[in-house]
DNA sequence: TAATATTTTTAGGTATGCCTAAAATATTTT
DNA sequence: AAAATATTTTAGGCATACCTAAAAATATTA
């Protein structure tokens, strides 16, 4: 039985190996987890006499076989109770990750396994992102940006890359809004632009502005 | 906000203020969260000052309205979130309470009364228990036992008073569980004993099994 | 490669929430 | 009402998980 905050230790070091193969420094979890790399370099300690990573002095932390699993079911719940709060209770994109991050952390495998039958086995969360199986496996799927549609196709707004405000009152202003079905018209060729269709509005929305929009084909 | 610890305890004072007018003891606090008199004496103090209770030393503990109110809430939330397991991910009766007891630390209004509305505002959690509203208001219905209701009346057995394992087996070997409909088809007169319908089956118990078991009226 | 800068660890401190044992208070019994 | 018993509080410890500041190790750069 792990704490809650061994439980954000091993989830943050998963979510920064993602990063580089090389071990993740204490202080890019600290600077990750908002406390400071005196407190890590304790957790690591603690976390690595569990065998959950490997943990050489000065050279940051590595999951084992073990604590990738851990981390993985942690993401499994957390991706879970997402869909699940968009699905069943009528939450936006946005306001589920924090009462998700408090769910995560609940156990009982037959209460994650029945949440997943609930929910039809979904294979990835509001944002996008996959939801690793019991066993821990996980699809590895890149995520998709409206740039990457061909002319023609149509795609599902689920995510940004960049979240800068200066690019969500882009959007905001654009009525380009989570959720919203985006159709690609039309290609410039001096520009890469893209002309687009949203419900019943056509616009023009520049290639950067495109490779900065999560999507999922419909 | 409050610790898990904090929540706790304004819960387990909430309980036990049912059985008495006084102050609920520190010794009863402490068996109840199977901790220890000096704990429990260190958390009054600190619930004290936080305006949850009214607490004088040697004289045991009282919730303020203030209290009374937070210890509602969470008792809101762990028997709607009971509903949720029993009724949409398929758990049992007894396999509820340890799990409950986790999710209903949950922090979010807004999660609470969504799943509220998802369950379609539930009065009774699956033990019969009344669910209070969001403002802290409880219907206080006094439990129905077997033994209330009229010749030609069904109900559904939702619990035990007294959980002893001779009477579990008495239940068990009877084919008596949880959930299932019993109609009250005769009464004797000489020993008051029940001829009760259980399924396709007919039986006699006596007066005393009768009062044992709580159900509600269908 | 030596000096400097950055990162990481160690050392020592704090608050929470638990514990045991001893002291203080309340209750019951004689 | 005094003695015996039970309950509750205080005092002092321990583990977790944080912190700051100083020391040690690593990385960078001149």
């Amino acid at each position: 039985m792990l704490t809650f905050s061994e439980e954000n230790h091993i989830k943050s070091i998963f979510h920064l190996s993602a990063i580089s193969e090389e071990g993740v420094s204490t202080n890019s979890i600290a600077e990750n987890l908002n406390t400071k790399a005196s407190s890590v370099t304790e957790m690591l300690k603690k976390l690595s006499e569990k065998r959950l990573i490997v943990y050489k002095k000065y050279h940051g932390a590595q999951l084992t076989e073990l604590g990738r699993k851990t981390a993985l079911n942690i993401i499994r719940k957390h991706r879970l109770w997402e869909v699940f709060l968009v699905e069943k209770l009528n939450f936006k994109w946005d306001e589920v990750h924090d009462i998700a991050e408090q769910l995560e952390h609940i156990q009982s495998e037959k209460l994650t396994n029945q949440l997943d039958k609930f929910l039809d086995f979904p294979t990835q969360d509001p944002h996008g992102d996959p939801i690793p199986n019991p066993a821990g496996f996980i699809k590895f799927t890149p995520k998709l940006k409206l740039s990457d549609l061909n002319i023609g196709e149509t795609g599902k707004f689920i995510g940004v890359k960049d979240s800068s405000s200066t690019f969500l009152k882009y959007l905001d202003k654009r009525k380009i809004s989570l959720g919203c079905h985006i159709k690609v018209l039309h290609q410039e060729d001096f520009d890469q632009s893209l002309h687009i269709g949203l419900d019943d509005t056509n616009l023009s929305i520049s290639i950067k502005s495109a490779s900065n929009l999560y999507i999922t084909k419909i």
